[in-house]
DNA sequence: TGTCAACTGTCAGAGGCTGACACTAGTGTC
DNA sequence: GACACTAGTGTCAGCCTCTGACAGTTGACA
């Protein structure tokens, strides 16, 4: 249970009041963000928005960073678990792609307390399109990548230092997945299909394109 | 052409000033971040060592970070080069793993104008551990993974936004070169032959690793 | 030798972030 | 219901990265 969903369930005045602190904050940041851009945007203009002092702010995010992340951290931690819940039977690569789909299918009722999804795809592209966010992005995606690769080892009973496997599909598996999700934060369509779409699609040429000579084969399925 | 090549060939008193002083400024800063600390070391540190302004420092490197990556960047640029001078009826991923090793080989010629390789390597390492360092490294790796997609394509006579190809195996291979930099770095042995041995095997999992059901194949091959 | 342009230093300041300390307001107790 | 306790907050003071403006210095070149 994380923070966030621990604090759904407030019980006294006070604890309702802090969350409602923090929401209001996370809320005017990524609005902020997404509309302004995040280095354009100060913690004194959220603070400022909210009215409370800059020194809360950074009591309830460690920086101005996390609070870029707040959404994302739930939807990481919600795939994780749709990984474990995958049946044992399926291969390690069926069940991580089995498990991202599904994540995507229930990301609405994730993050429908805090805000819309459609706040959430705005903040997506938004941490793609600017440098800062993005590597902070790329090495929260490694932290989760190890985390991914320990449970696919233990899932196939191997020790992730002894065979090299697991990491190496965990590896090949988020790049295709970064790749993908660059894509669809550059292009025009936003919504979760067309996400999904590019995701099947970009996973099923993984074989392929490790085989070796590309110009005897046939050639594009996906544009 | 580098702006670092270039200047290893001044002109002038003024030019070699130039390169004395930013020369200075990376020695000290690779040191200090290396012995100390990254985050641990000011910028006022490193001017203080060469006994300019921390105005002059901003004006050699963008930012503290860049300093950081400068010898980096000049490994990154090699590899490319030796990825454009691979033959052509190479299949893709066979020029990617001969290119990488390539660059590995003659990595001391590439750098011995400025640092040794041991300190090359500690820096790699002090990159891998620093957390806004690693975040740092992995968007360079992004953009780097960005620059090898397209010259896959063009080798291959393909476009990156129709046949997904390219970047899809870009993805897979830049993958597993992280994974193996991340276990070097945080492994024992620290020469140039232990990364390239343990890159060799981990590339070599990467056609296993994607196949269905690894309990009916053998196990581990490397460690 | 003198002029020009490049490089450098100083100064002032913005912005992210932290520690110390005092104050306010919920919480549990008698 | 009055009490002390503690979590949450604001204020202030300061560090560090990084930038703009302006002035001083030093090679380059006629």
């Amino acid at each position: 249970m994380t923070d966030e969903q621990r604090a759904a369930y407030p019980t006294g005045l006070r604890e309702r009041k802090k969350r409602r602190t923090r929401d209001a904050l996370l809320h005017a940041a990524l609005d902020l963000f997404t509309t302004q851009g995040y280095e354009e945007t100060t913690v004194d203009e959220i603070v400022e928005a909210v009215e409370v002092s800059q020194r809360t702010f950074f009591r309830y995010f460690a920086s101005k960073e996390e609070a870029a992340f707040a959404i994302q951290e739930m939807v990481e931690s919600s795939f994780l678990s749709e990984l474990r819940r995958r049946p044992a039977e399926e291969a390690p690569f069926d069940a991580l792609r089995g498990a991202v789909l599904c994540a995507w299918n229930s990301i609405g009722e994730t993050i429908e307390e805090l805000v819309t999804v459609e706040l959430h795809m705005r903040t997506y592209r938004m941490i793609e399109s600017t440098p800062s966010l993005l590597a902070a992005h790329l090495r929260r995606c490694a932290d989760l990548e190890n985390q991914i690769a320990l449970l696919i080892a233990r899932r196939e009973g191997l020790d992730v230092d002894e065979d090299p496997r697991p990491r190496v599909a965990v590896a090949a598996f988020c790049g295709v997945m970064r790749v993908t999700g660059q894509l669809w934060g550059r292009g025009r369509e936003s919504g979760v299909d067309s996400l999904r779409a590019l995701t099947e699609a970009y996973l099923d040429q993984l074989g392929p394109a490790l085989a070796g000579n590309w110009r005897t084969e046939s050639g594009a399925t996906a544009g």
